[in-house]
RNA sequence: GGCGCUAUCGUCUAGAGGCCUAGGACACCACCCUUUCAAGGUGGACACACGGGUUCGAAUCCCGUUAGCGUCACCA
């Protein structure tokens, strides 16, 4: 038998790299066991759910690389793929459960029931739904109607019993039945609650294994109760460790730590984002010789679900950015280039075109930072004294570097440069003749150069950059300072 | 608060009773390389939450404590 999985987002904003972790072992598994992976949204809470993040999710969604073998785009044998297209089945599993008593209809009022919780509140107990309409009499039923009262659908839990599971990562999980109130799997307006959609859906389209966040640990029994009433085979289901922020919070989506889409933005690579979430709550075989760098074909071929940790773990931007620039490393320069070229178009520094008009020089600056950024984000800031004259000062530096002292060297290496062979040998070889000629240290020569025609005492080697920027420009730079 | 989950270096983790003097990676520190910044190389510091058991022997098994997290919606 192979494996069905799935990936149930919510299309109420971009995709949140927590759902993208658990996607993701979700999508190797399948992938390693040649199963399906399936892509469904879940849209009943109509309140958040927008249409247009539909796109946005499959966009995210296609940029990391994930695919799927059926979904809400490409249909599938168990279409819909989205839960308001399904609202019939819903109904009709409903009924069968109002039919065989495991649900009953509630009227009660939303002010009634506020009262009840303020009431546990007030005792300190957690609230539970009172069972005011669990036994009504088709009068009772009858009266409420009239009064022309709405009515949910009100599951029936069993009192005193154990429900459990055994945990696909956890191992056995039990809950007492007194923990859990009768629940409303039906809105007053005819459309499911999560639980229950999740149950009907995920039965009829035969999913075999749910792998999911451990924030769904508590709603198993719930859902395990509907299994149950329904008659239905119950999947095997597992929960992940959640990703949380440096204080063991949820990634804030305010701060940009939490979308698919501003890792996006900041500039990382896709493969590094998805290399390094594979390594938080699972190792692959043999992790004590520490093999991290791995490509999606080698987590797909490794992915085993008996390695997946149980505990939460933080979502380390250090080592995403280690990773990052490790994945930045490995790329060709055109590569880069490419990946590089929207964030520098973006910046101001260029335009599209005027970096294809040159493009084997454009090439040859970004190759210059390539080891030296950690994001693509990055790149601008480091190569825009290639790109603009108008070249801000670092702090400092000026006075450090560009003294009264540097001028007599400036002035020869100004005539040297106006006839030296333009290639970078020939430049080095010319401005370290002038250096030992006048005795002076790289502090005080290379460095000063530095600072006149790029702004700052940090940047790609000298003689590289001396000939990127080009004679006339470095000559007009240099030409500043003395 | 009830219910539930979790607990090895700062972080991600290896570890399925003796192989552990606890291994690797990121970060950190030092040194090397070097025109600066990176990259790279070498080395270093750093952990089994606590308390009880079980056992000849426990990071590994059991119980308790503590801490963190989740959940108790006509959200998902």
């Amino acid at each position: 038998m192979t494996i069905r999985v799935r990936m149930a987002p919510s299309p109420t904003g971009p995709i949140h790299v927590g759902n993208v972790h658990t996607a993701l072992f979700n999508w190797l598994w399948a992938r390693r066991e040649g199963g399906q992976f399936i892509l469904r949204f879940e849209d009943t809470d109509q309140e958040r759910s927008k249409p247009e993040w539909e796109q946005v999710i499959y966009d995210d969604l296609k940029w990391l690389g994930l695919d799927w073998d059926e979904g809400p785009d490409i249909g599938g044998p168990y279409a819909p793929y989205r839960q308001m297209a399904r609202l019939d089945m819903y109904r009709e599993y409903a009924n069968r459960l109002l039919e065989s008593g495991h649900v009953y209809k509630c009227y009660c009022t939303k002010e009634e029931e506020d009262e009840d919780r303020k009431e546990f509140q007030a005792q300190n107990k957690p609230y539970q739904y009172k069972g005011r309409c669990r036994n009504l009499t088709p009068e009772q039923q009858a009266a409420f109607e009239a009064e022309g009262r709405q009515h949910v659908l009100r599951f029936n839990v069993p009192r005193g019993r154990m429900v459990g599971f055994n945990d696909l990562v956890r191992g056995p999980i039990e809950f007492p039945t007194d923990s859990i109130g009768d629940f409303i799997i039906m809105r007053s307006n005819g459309i499911p609650l999560y639980n229950f959609a999740v149950v009907v859906d995920d039965a009829t389209m035969e999913i075999t294994h749910i792998l999911r966040g451990e924030g769904h640990i508590s709603n198993t029994p719930v859902q395990l109760l509907i299994y149950a009433a329904l008659g239905l085979q119950v999947p095997n289901i597992g929960h992940v460790g959640h990703m949380t922020n440096e204080e063991r919070g949820k990634l804030s989506k305010r701060k940009g730590e939490a979308a698919v889409h501003d890792y996006r933005e900041q500039g990382y690579l896709p493969e590094a984002l998805m290399n390094f979430m594979a390594f938080l709550g699972w190792t692959p075989p043999g992790g004590e010789n520490g093999e991290e760098f791995l490509t999606v074909e080698e987590l797909k071929a490794k992915f085993d679900i008996t390695r997946v940790t149980k505990a939460p773990s933080i979502f380390d931007k250090p080592k995403l950015n280690w990773m990052n620039g490790m994945y930045i490393r490995r790329k060709t320069t055109e590569e880069f280039a490419e990946l590089a070229l929207p964030f520098v178009v973006a910046s101001g520094l260029t335009t599209e075109e005027e970096a294809r008009a040159n493009w084997d020089w454009f090439k040859a600056v970004v190759k210059e930072v390539q080891e030296r950024v950690v994001t693509l984000a990055e790149v601008p800031q480091h190569i825009d004294f290639f790109l603009k004259d108008d070249l801000a000062m670092e702090d400092g530096a000026a006075g450090k570097f560009l003294t009264e002292a540097v001028k007599p060297f400036f002035r020869q290496v100004i005539e040297g440069l106006k006839t030296v062979e333009w290639d970078v040998p020939a430049i080095e070889k010319m401005i370290r003749g002038h250096m030992e000629a006048l005795q002076l240290k790289p502090k005080e020569s290379i460095q000063p150069i530095r600072v006149a025609i790029t702004g700052r005492t940090a940047s790609p080697g000298l003689f590289e950059i001396v000939y990127l920027i080009g004679r006339e420009r470095t000559i007009r730079r240099m030409a500043k300072y003395c």
